[in-house]
DNA sequence: AACGCTATGCTTAGTCA
DNA sequence: ATGACTAAGCATAGCGT
């Protein structure tokens, strides 16, 4: 058995630097997922586009952005308002050119970083494919496909038991959501036994 | 006297685009204002250079940055010369502005294809598991899906009718592939009537 | 380095002034 | 809108693995 010796749980910290570094480290890679976090959640639950870059104290760049941090970014730098931008296409076209540049890179890579979830996704839609089998005469169901059919029907058996019983404690559907509103249209569940009508000439019998 | 009706204290909210306008300008500010605080606090913890760049659901731009945001985007955008980056700069060392902005443009539009086609596939992807909500507890299935699950037994229905035709038809298995494989093990349409096996206990009646 | 844990500390949704 | 207040919901410091 394992002493607990002192105390856990979140301590108050001074805002100043920390001075372990390797206390700093393990702070800054939550932190960081904490911010991202927040930013995200206010993207979603306001609608909004956000940037953001951090340099890490080792020098990596993690970035965070809605719909992306180069179309932020650029929407930072190239707004009508904007002086950062202007002054440097003015003052420094030199320096506009290797930005450009760099944002070309960006979106360079960012496209190779689209495909390959494309190309993933490509996958998981196979896969999610390759799931529907079942939809397929069942004359090209194989041995295993089958037994798939039988454990999830098989599932649905407890399942629809589990409901048949929840029906029986708490008749009034307590805690059974979006069920209730389907009974004139299927009468689903109308039984607490184990014969189960799913349509107007269809019955399973478990 | 003020009638205190109810809750109050914090609630749970849903991850979802905040409805009413006005509360989701409240919790624009409040919550933009803890993404900064934290930010603030990740660099005086850790010592990080950032910048954040928030546009608001009003269009506003909010900053964040330190030392300064400018800075940090700067850096962002110069940071690792990339080979492509390089290639551009050298091969073409005249290459204008607008060439370059061309290029940009270009990038642009075709990562917002690629986006396009992630975000197609992801719906795939979406449909590919809501097609597998047969899997899901019952009491979790909503009417179209029992619908779903009815048509689809009723096309099983068929296919397995079918099938048991075939069968009487051709009693040698003649024109059926990898489907008498499997009659040792699962019985699977051993009968020609509308009873049908599937497992030691489970009986599916059409 | 990344993850799990737990007990705080901190943030914030809803409301009122 | 801006700020205060309250009670919950969340984030996370310090530890172990």
């Amino acid at each position: 058995m394992v002493q607990k010796n002192a105390i856990q749980g979140r301590q108050k910290i001074t805002m100043k630097k920390i001075a372990k570094k390797n206390n700093l480290q393990v702070t800054f890679s939550k932190r960081r997922a904490g911010l991202f976090k927040k930013a995200s959640e206010l993207c979603t639950l306001c609608g909004v586009d956000i940037a953001i870059i951090v340099f890490s104290p080792a020098g990596k760049v993690f970035s965070f952005g809605h719909p992306n941090v180069d179309s932020a970014v650029h929407r930072f730098l190239t707004r009508n308002t904007s002086s950062v931008h202007y002054d440097i296409v003015e003052a420094h076209p030199n320096a506009n050119i290797r930005e450009l540049n760099a944002q070309i890179t960006n979106l360079l890579e960012m496209l190779e970083g689209e495909k390959r979830k494309g190309q993933a996704l490509d996958e998981v839609r196979e896969a999610g494919r390759r799931q529907c089998w079942w939809q397929a005469p069942i004359h090209e169901l194989g041995l295993s496909e089958l037994q798939q059919l039988r454990n999830a029907m098989e599932e649905l058996k407890r399942n629809v038991g589990k409901q048949a019983n929840l029906m029986q404690a708490a008749p009034n559907g307590v805690g059974i959501s979006n069920f209730g509103t389907q009974e004139n249209e299927m009468n689903a569940s109308s039984s607490i036994t184990q014969m189960h009508k799913f349509g107007p000439d269809l019955y399973f019998d478990f």
